[in-house]
DNA sequence: AAGTGGTCTAGACCACTAA
DNA sequence: TAGTGGTCTAGACCACTTC
């Protein structure tokens, strides 16, 4: 950390960034401990408050400090992990080959979960559901995407009826309905053989695979208010996702 | 964005950010046009510029403005969207009803990709690739998970060979070897019938609906250095991903 | 009471971009 | 050449934690 002024080519904030990682990744700072105070570094490298502020703002973001007013620093890593990432801009984009979506709505009613349909969804037997099937295709050519089988929790069994034919998801409208907010989607998938009456309308071979998919929505407490099941054709890879490097990790 | 002095209890450079946000949304600012200079916006509110950065740095984190040393502030969006991700600490996680596995060879050699297998990897037919089949199972009870072919493209097919009974994986091992680094793995699901062979080593009924896994992993430059193909028992919903909400987002 | 990180000011020089 | 954002300094007050 010499010469502040000379060879500015990266700047000193971050030359400092990679001392201090670099002294982390070494094991000076053991995990859990007290990191050096901003006046110690300032001191120990010569620098104004700012740019070493600069330098361990970076160090927080990265996950290796956590810093708290009139205690201190503390060391929460040695080293910054890789993690890798599936982003989706909005949950709509889960229906990846296609643009816009069309839900056309078959059956609709209350029903009370048997042992079977209750394993399927990853609830237990007895609960009341709002079950509402029906089969999912592009806007444009109308090609049907999956039959689906959606239940609604009981508290929200009175959704606006005026879902059908739009693109609007069901969570969306009980969000704004009854004020929540969708805090995570659990998504799972296996494998089945295709029912008679689900293949027919999918214009598949009855007993060929397929792929059934359950996704769970939660909103911020936890509570499950959504749980749809739905069966995909298994021919091709519709389901994708990109898991991309989120840092540089070594 | 009156008195700065008084009444502190958001800072001010919060304050300032969601003016500033407030603005943006209420489309003040179009996107793609100029954002206000620091210098304006230091006059405008009467602040210093260090407030002022501090307050479109939160903007420029959330990705709503994009900013040039020389050139000025451009506006990248009206709001921040809502993104929900899901997020993996190591790719070995993908492995994910089981800590350890353990990978066990059965056959190993190089081929030349026909129609057939270049469509299920998503490759073009003709080119050559190592490939190495096995089954992956369980470290602890041996439980298999999958059967999994496993194909390397033509530049690493020297890979050392001891990668064989531990939870390593071959991936990781040419990366170390070629100093490449893993920078997106894709990921695609599709539904199938177990072939005979392959369900008589997984212990179900061949024929059964079985779940194939296809694993691309890409350095960074985009090249795909190693392919997977795994066939998973379709019964239960073994492939799960939790997508969380990552910011507030309206 | 002393020390910590959080915030804020005033002023400065630089590299870069655009006119 | 003028203006922009990027970096850096010196100094200050505050709320908070710890002793």
């Amino acid at each position: 950390m010499q010469n502040p002024k000379r060879a500015p080519h990266p700047p000193t904030y971050k030359r400092l960034r990679d001392t201090l990682i670099r002294e982390l990744a070494d094991g000076q700072y053991p995990v859990g401990s007290r990191f050096p105070t901003e006046q110690a570094l300032c001191t120990r490298f010569g620098l104004s408050r700012h740019t070493v502020r600069e330098a361990i703002r970076g160090l927080t973001e990265q996950g290796l400090l956590s810093r708290q007013a009139g205690s201190g620093t503390r060391v929460l890593a040695n080293k910054q992990p890789t993690v890798f990432a599936y982003r989706l801009e909005s949950l709509s984009n889960l229906w990846q080959y296609a643009a816009q979506t069309r839900f056309v709505r078959e059956q609709e009613g209350a029903v009370t979960l048997r042992d079977d349909l209750a394993k399927k969804m990853g609830r237990t037997a007895g609960e009341r559901w709002m079950r509402i099937t029906g089969i999912r295709c592009r806007m444009d050519d109308s090609t049907p995407l999956c039959w689906s089988a959606l239940f609604l929790a009981e508290p929200y069994m009175g959704v606006r009826k005026n879902v059908n034919g739009t693109d609007r998801s069901y969570y969306e409208t009980i969000c704004e309905d009854y004020g929540l907010t969708v805090s995570e989607v659990e998504r799972s998938m296996s494998a089945i053989s295709t029912p008679a009456n689900v293949a027919d309308q999918l214009g598949i071979a009855p007993g060929a695979p397929s792929i059934l998919e359950r996704r769970t929505y939660r909103e911020t407490g936890g509570e499950s208010f959504e749980i749809t099941l739905s069966v995909y054709p298994g021919n091709d890879f519709m389901h994708t996702t990109r898991l991309v490097r989120e840092n540089g990790g070594h």
